[in-house]
DNA sequence: TAGTGGTCTAGACCACTCT
DNA sequence: GAGTGGTCTAGACCACTAC
């Protein structure tokens, strides 16, 4: 089956790789050097490399080299514990860049919470970090009845926890969806990579005991960032 | 931002397909031909295709050609629902079809079980399709203790629904793991895919009311293939 | 057998990063 | 300013599919 010259290529960077891990620190030579040590051109060299990427082995930072992917994070998208904190469990490094704080419809959140179209929401936009890597760029979308004075507060904290601490909701109905995509352009750049980069994206609407709608989110992940998990016991 | 050229490409062919999806009957003009209308080479071409495939709107079959993708199939790895079933609930046709009974040791299995390494499983490969397109290939790994006849009496069905009715088992506690992936050239050529297809790889760990291990799958899908649902409420 | 997609070559230019 | 990755050209051959 792997008669393909690149389909060889994979193999041997993949050995070359872990052999050279610590001597290059993370950071693969460039591909004119690695075309050349393979004695092939730049384009069978990227189909190889490009293999590797989809493994989830190495990944791009948008022209700027090839790097090893770290070991991914474990996410289990059904539990409400925060970025912060599962992340940190993990001895991993949790950062938070707060992009954009707004008010406005989005259709999206609206037809997944059951509102009307032109319902507005107050719309947090937040880039997060893994030990200095960006892997997720997400949108929030919160009723305001629910979250009054929510942007003129928040800097980036866990949203879930205010929710719960300060307006007392009980986020007790959710609905999550994940579809693996390639990400959007805005999304790409926010987390400097290239356009079309392979992501996964996990959608949740969130409603209370009553089924009153609370809030939307859609994040954008980086494919080889992430591991989910679930566990679940007894009930079905 | 889009002003790759590819990326252009990449809206106007997403515009042509969606026009033409009807007369074209689901498959796509052949390379050279886009190539032509657009005036630019396959390789420009090919990238604006492999933009459109990442983001799950077309696909190709192995040397055939690229088709445009039917809707995902939604599927929630949480439930025990059995293939067939939602399958057809969601009105598409299911099929399976069986490509290895053997008993031998699995390493991954062991160790998602809390097994010796070398402790022997019933091992069931099966491919199955939606719609007659081939979109899964697994393996189940089962404890012979728990269904010593397994392998002399399965025939397709339901792996799940035997556990239950003809061992009486009871699938209490699930540990689910998810990660998008390339395809291995083994699961590719069982899908008729090209190798490094992108996929998503779902295993499952599944042990008894008593933590009794049972069984353990390890899935692979077409990446564009399905849309992970997941309905929770009240617990946490 | 004709045509297809899969693979590969040997270049090139540009925008960007690094220093 | 040197070097990098991102993009693009204009070909080529092969294994395989469809007819």
């Amino acid at each position: 089956m792997p008669d393909a010259y690149y389909l060889q290529l994979t193999e041997q960077l993949r050995y070359l790789i872990t052999q050279h891990a610590a001597e290059w620190e993370g950071k693969l030579p460039s591909e004119r050097a690695l075309a050349e040590r393979f004695s092939t051109t730049r384009v069978t060299l990227r189909q190889a490399l490009a293999q590797l990427e989809g493994e989830g082995l190495i990944h791009r930072s948008n022209r700027r080299g090839w790097f090893i992917s770290p070991a991914r994070l474990m996410y289990d998208p059904t539990r409400d514990a925060g970025f912060n904190d599962y992340v940190r469990a993990q001895g991993r490094q949790p950062r938070t860049a707060v992009l954009k704080l707004e008010t406005r419809p989005h259709l999206p959140a609206a037809r997944a919470l059951g509102l009307a179209d032109n319902q507005p929401f107050h719309h947090i936009r937040r880039r997060r970090y893994v030990d200095d890597r960006a892997v997720l760029a997400e949108s929030l979308w919160v009723v305001p009845e629910c979250a009054p004075e929510l942007l003129t507060i928040y800097t980036g904290q866990s949203l879930w926890g205010l929710l719960r601490e300060r307006w007392g909701h009980h986020l007790a109905n959710r609905s999550i969806h994940m579809v693996s995509e390639a990400l959007s352009p805005m999304d790409a750049e926010e987390l400097f990579v290239a356009p079309g980069t392979a992501g996964l994206n996990i959608c949740r609407a969130i409603l209370d005991e009553q089924r009153c709608p609370i809030e939307y989110d859609e994040e954008h992940w980086l494919h080889d960032s992430l591991c989910i998990c679930v566990e679940l016991s007894g009930q079905q």
